[in-house]
DNA sequence: TTGTGAAATAATGTATACATGAAAAAGCCT
DNA sequence: AGGCTTTTTCATGTATACATTATTTCACAA
């Protein structure tokens, strides 16, 4: 089976560009349908075509670029996009923790994840938020590599690369507070409860749990859509969405 | 919302390439874990390495190839990958039929595919089984645009990608042909039960068929796999799978 | 005025030379 | 002899010039 992704990553230009176009186009400082060209594009990023073309093609495998002809558009996405998207993540992450908890001697594997869980627990505790967002990750990737296959984890992570689509993708909110922690601690709760299910082997508990759970990101993008006029800054993955 | 790929796809350099290298990859040529070196294989396809390397990066993507460090490797699937793979098609094309009976007014787009699915019923009754293979991917297809919506419809073919994944993947069989004629006809039955379904607004119903369907190819591929040893030359996808 | 066509323009597609980094080989020391 | 370091070699990463193809623009005719 392949190494949990440890790899360190090397800095070379094709991926100072993959960040940069990146974060460009989720910033969404270019509207939907705007042709990218190769020439003017390498000359602000200030790499060759070469690299830059490299991270054109990766993006648009991501589905963050479409081709139109010649060349590459931004694509815009739907507000029912978003949902679907959500729906889709919950969808193969609950095969994923099905598959995690029909494998023998699961509980074996349950420690990395359980602390990652405890360390969840004290933040959404506390009176802020900070730092749940990248521990939320790191649980969501550690649950999918318990499903103990390569495919199906590649295929989660995948299900999770749109900027609205990610189990953090909402995880912060500077207004609504209140209702916004309540949502942290129902989705908590629902971390307890698919650690549980994994372990006790209730394979269909699991994966109805992790629907479930990505149904709370659902309830969230919808609350923050109502209001998106005044979040746009706060939540820049909005801005990817057209309609 | 985009228009249901009817771009005659350019003959380049680079399509040559990824035609040529997924038919030697699929062929099984290339042992699991080889590695491929670009200058020799570009002299082998006479392209330069430029667009060797774009096809290189799509194969990635498509997750035939992956990264060792520097170079790519010829990824190894597991026999569970591949019933992995096939549930997961289930699943995403299932959500796909569900969203196309939850549609309005779907009854309108219902024409073409209903002439794909009169098409399948002669070619079931005939004695042999050419044309299935074209006509069952033209089905699922058509299928996967009902729900009107590029993200999901892009998704079901990203998950029939994989060459043991596709709906036509074993739609041939030389050897055992009273059983595999058998399952050709519960599969139609599928399909116009799932028609039917969509046409209804029965979405749950809808989906467990689209399951249901994808579980035939299960059972498909895992009589494939006992008699894997005769059936090499027969289905090249076997190639793939190691253990 | 509008449609069609051809020519001009500008974009992407390709080849190749060079830079950089990693892997392999050789040599040295222990 | 075995292991470590250094050097060499070779593969990938990058830049750029050129080829090809798509797009635009302008002219002309219906």
């Amino acid at each position: 089976m392949k190494k949990p992704d440890n790899e360190p990553k090397p800095d070379n230009q094709t991926e100072k560009c993959l960040r940069e176009l990146r974060s460009r186009i989720i910033s969404g400082q270019w509207p939907g349908a705007t042709k990218l060209r190769e020439v003017p594009l390498a000359t602000d990023l200030d790499v060759s075509r070469t690299p830059l073309r490299a991270a054109l093609l990766k993006l648009e495998q991501e589905g963050l670029l479409e081709r139109s002809g010649a060349g590459y558009t931004v694509r815009a996405f739907s507000f029912k996009d978003a949902l679907v998207a959500i729906e889709l993540r919950g969808m193969i992450e609950g095969m994923a923790v099905r598959l995690a908890a029909e494998r023998l001697n699961i509980g074996d594997h349950l420690t990395a994840i359980k602390a990652t869980v405890a360390a969840l627990d004290t933040v959404v505790q506390q009176e802020h938020t900070d730092g749940y967002g990248d521990l939320n990750k790191l649980f969501h990737d550690q649950l999918t590599a318990l499903a103990g296959n390569d495919l199906i984890r590649d295929e989660v992570q995948r299900a999770s690369r749109l900027p609205f689509a990610a189990p953090s993708a909402f995880s912060s909110s500077k207004d609504d507070y209140e209702r916004f922690k309540e949502s942290l601690v129902v989705g908590q709760q629902h971390h307890h409860a698919l650690l549980q299910a994994i372990e006790r082997g209730e394979g269909a508990r699991a994966e109805a749990l992790a629907r479930e759970h990505a149904h709370l990101a659902k309830i969230n993008i919808e609350v923050a859509f109502k209001v998106r006029a005044e979040k746009l800054h706060h939540m820049p993955q909005l801005a990817l969405i057209t309609d």
